[in-house]
DNA sequence: GTCTATAATTCGATAGAC
DNA sequence: GTCTATCGAATTATAGAC
């Protein structure tokens, strides 16, 4: 079958992003994303020259932290509980760049310096407290994080079927907490 | 050089749990193990059959939760951080395994039946509410698996640098809501 | 008990025909 | 733009000499 250009190079890429995101960067193969794309294996390489280059095109991500300053103070906690958590489920990004980390360093460098640019300003604004910010942040991303690992990748049953909301209620205070409680 | 059988066999398994904690399970190779052991890649096959069996071996594992009976209700939350981040720091079979459950099914069911028959049942006695006492566990351990996963494995700079007893004291608290808040 | 040699796969990457 | 064919490297695992 003949396409355009773009086409393929999509293709290839929304297969890449399930693939990684299932599989990690290792156990994710350039032979079973072309399967899955109903390509050829070399296409992949013919568009994205390298694995890693792939990798990179499929884990481009940006937290689109929203606008926190109109929101109440006491409601910051479960507002960025909220937004993670859709942010997590409308976009597989996070899952592959979370099963990609823990065993790359390169890709481990990259959430560490998603999370300190922008994770941390949040903390800095919100708690005033700017001397401890990063550790702030840190904490912060420490429950988000774990919570996003719980459900998404290590699927523990009863996080699964917990709803949104309960997951709100019970992580909100405790963000809260921990990016805006009194220095 | 000549050892005894159970000499190598140890020297081996010490060999393994380091590059297991360090790499995961498929980037740690058994050439880099054996050689790390200094010895034939050959005798790990040997020794332990296959690459399967040399990590169900390396991988063992008890969380060793303390009797929490007598331990005041107050103090619950902070008793369970402690000793998690003694369990993790004294032995690395937790990061082995955490760093190979992102991308292994049959570890990641280990990870969860670990915590589902060790934290399930403290949950369940200390908060008295047996009917969310899984969800209870849950949320417990999205904190400190996420604390584990942003400190030891993707090694957050602020989150490095807190003491244990800083780390106590912002997750104590929190843990003491999930395991022992009124139902 | 230890090592050499090698089989059998699998993977990323390249060259080149059409 | 797409595919066939294949290289070269790395890996788990096995067979067998000493």
């Amino acid at each position: 079958m003949r396409r355009r250009s773009e086409d393929t190079k999509a293709l290839i890429l929304a297969a890449a992003r399930e693939r990684f995101a299932a599989d990690g960067y290792d156990r994710a193969t350039i032979r079973a994303i072309a399967a899955d794309a109903g390509i050829d294996p070399s296409m992949v390489m013919r568009y994205f020259g390298t694995k890693e280059r792939l990798f990179a095109a499929a884990a481009e991500f940006d937290l689109e932290l929203p606008d926190l300053t109109s929101v109440p103070g006491d409601d910051v906690g479960a507002t960025l509980v909220a937004h993670f958590l859709d942010r997590w489920e409308r976009d597989e990004t996070l899952v592959i760049l979370l099963r990609t980390a823990v065993t790359n360093e390169a890709v481990a460098e990259r959430m560490r310096s998603i999370f300190s640019a922008q994770l941390v300003p949040v903390a800095a604004k919100i708690s005033g407290d700017h001397a401890a910010a990063r550790k702030r942040a840190a904490l912060a991303a420490s429950q988000i994080l774990g919570m996003a690992l719980c459900r998404y990748v290590l699927a523990l049953p009863s996080l699964g079927t917990m709803t949104r909301q309960e997951l709100v209620d019970w992580l909100g205070p405790v963000v809260q907490r921990y990016v805006a409680s009194p220095a």
